[in-house]
DNA sequence: TTGATATATGGAATTAGTTCCACATTTTTC
DNA sequence: GAAAAATGTGGAACTAATTCCATATATCAA
């Protein structure tokens, strides 16, 4: 097998010490100043790296940390994984990478193979929760952290989908909206098809009896949200809430097809502060969730257990962007007398 | 130091055989049915897993791809490394993430890093290559291949430009278009400012010397070709031409602003193939660029390399998806007495 | 019945570091 | 000035695997 071309020895050799003095050297053990200089001196003429896999063997610290993402092409991940790797980096970590593809089953097999690997920490921005996820995070030694997905017995950190809800309800009640269709989910999925819309329901409301919120359900995508527009418009509210943003893009579009004004006629929200929302015509208002700010939260939270400060459990409180766009009218300003009589040249 | 739970000695022991003996049973060199069966056995009641970085220090293969990406947050990245990833997972390989955040320097170090790491091989998505990029591809003996630019001293892959360009021009051209601005980007960029825009001109003028292309630069965002939009309406084109997606976008906004129905009195196409592109009215008719694919053929590209079969130079080769939807006015059927006559009350 | 070859197997060396321990200096304290 | 403490240093053991080499059988041909 071939050898590597320079090794510690070769610098304790040329330096005349020993190579336990050398690793002194390396590791801030102590060392005369006379024979650090002759140290760094024979380290820069041989031009010595250290070996990564003969020290992490020794030192069962491998500077790794395991991610699972379900997918790799969409932003939101993207961000994630850009706020992970911003706080990640300037400590020394780098990132070992795995896509579970959605499945459940592939992302304990991902979880598996970094523990194999090595890796210090496991962070999982996972599909769901199952018991044998629990297990794991008890049964290995290494801090593992979840994302997306709520458990009271491991490590997670989570978007809190009803506050979200709620401060979208909040805002159209103040925006004098009285009617509201909810363009959501299923319920199957508690995050967005649940607690969202449950926090939307709630603001709306809050200390009034004139306010009326229906339910339409669609998919995730554009597309289902689309077909489903003609049934929503039928209801006739003042405003339409989408689950997320691509819900209401879909929605924006059918409106823009059949001439029906946004938001002079009919007003769209969405959920998630996709940048797409800033391009379309016109632009959405929306709840924008700070991904690269959660990646640099569950990066800093895995950074302290591993830290050996055994955090307490899960911290929820992801704060929120409320982003006003264009696509909200005013309700309550347009009544107002001074506005009525003194802008009736703009329309 | 703590120690591991359980070692390749301690199958050894309680099969009764030499640590040797497992070894080879863990690597396929022979062994007799008998032991092979006791082995198995000691394997499972003790849970054994191998050592990551004791094998790897004999062994010298990581089965580590170091992938260095310019940022994360963008969704053409994210596919590349799906495609990556689709590859490398299946033969075993992971991936080590570093960020360059767009920076030549922070690339370079991060190369440098892996390399450290002890990682197979490199892949990196470069910003510019450097004199010391090929240095250091001739200069460490593991493989490193760039995309998303050119250099014949090294393994590159890169989309073709000029290609994406001329077939644009071609549709353009067959669909009766004659005169087209181009709002491209600073020719600083070789690739999309003077391979893309030479690459349109040639397809689009070819065969034919009634053909008028006006350039408009603007920036690579779409809130600055937003401010261009004015200008290029001004010059009254029948088609605008986003030298990227995002740029075209900004251009639909604004002419969806002012009631410029697209594609009816202007049509606009761009390049890239976003998924945003389909969900604005109109949806956008563009070249998409397969990054997916992309990544794939690099992930295939390095393997093959690691495998030993020094494939030839650089395969610029990559095919373009042509995606034709809303945005274009076909002027030839437009001419033609059958619609001009039968169509009337569509208008 | 030999000698030659094939098939297993164990022991020891090897990989490139870190770290414990013993020991030699030097410095400080009483 | 002797004892105690602090500071350096090298040697050897250790980390957990792979792999070379020697050796012991078993199989086969002459």
């Amino acid at each position: 097998m071939e050898q590597q071309k320079v090794t510690i020895k070769d610098v304790a050799d040329l330096a005349g010490v020993s190579k336990s003095t050398v690793s002194r050297y390396l590791n801030n053990g102590y060392i005369s100043a006379e024979k650090q200089a002759k140290v760094r001196k024979a380290i820069e003429q041989t031009g010595f790296q250290s070996n990564f896999f003969a020290k992490r063997l020794k030192t069962r610290e491998s500077k790794l940390i395991g991610i699972v993402l379900p997918r790799m092409d969409s932003v939101t991940v993207g961000k994630l994984l850009s706020g992970i790797t911003r706080v990640l980096e300037p400590e020394g970590y780098q990132s070992i990478l795995l896509v579970s593809q959605l499945s459940g089953k592939k992302e304990l097999e991902s979880m598996q193979k970094l523990q194999q690997q090595g890796v210090d920490a496991i962070l999982v921005d996972s599909v769901g929760l199952t018991a044998e996820h629990v297990r794991r995070a008890q049964e290995w030694g290494l801090p593992i952290l979840y994302t997306g997905q709520k458990n009271a017995a491991v490590h997670c950190l989570k978007i809190d989908d009803a506050a979200a809800g709620h401060r979208m309800g909040v805002y159209l009640r103040q925006m004098g909206h009285k009617h509201a269709v909810f363009a959501g989910v299923t319920e199957s999925d508690e995050a967005v098809g649940i607690e969202r819309k449950e926090g939307f329901i709630a603001g709306f409301c809050e200390g009034r009896t004139d306010a009326k919120v229906d339910f339409v359900e669609t998919g995730f995508d554009f597309l289902s949200a689309y077909n489903q527009a003609a049934e929503i418009h039928k209801l006739d509210p003042s405003v339409v809430v989408g689950a997320t943003d691509n819900i209401s893009l879909g929605i924006l579009r059918y409106f823009h097809e059949r001439g029906v004004r946004v938001p002079e006629d009919i007003s769209v929200v969405g959920f998630g502060g996709y940048d797409v929302g800033a391009v379309v015509y016109p632009a959405l208002t929306t709840v924008a969730f700070d991904y690269e700010l959660m990646g640099m939260k569950a990066a800093s939270y895995l950074l302290n257990i591993l830290r050996g400060g055994e955090a307490g459990m899960t911290n929820l409180d992801m704060p929120l962007l409320f982003v006003e766009r264009e696509s909200v009218q005013n309700l309550v300003k347009k009544t107002l007398p001074i506005n009525s009589t003194s802008l009736p040249a703009m329309m």
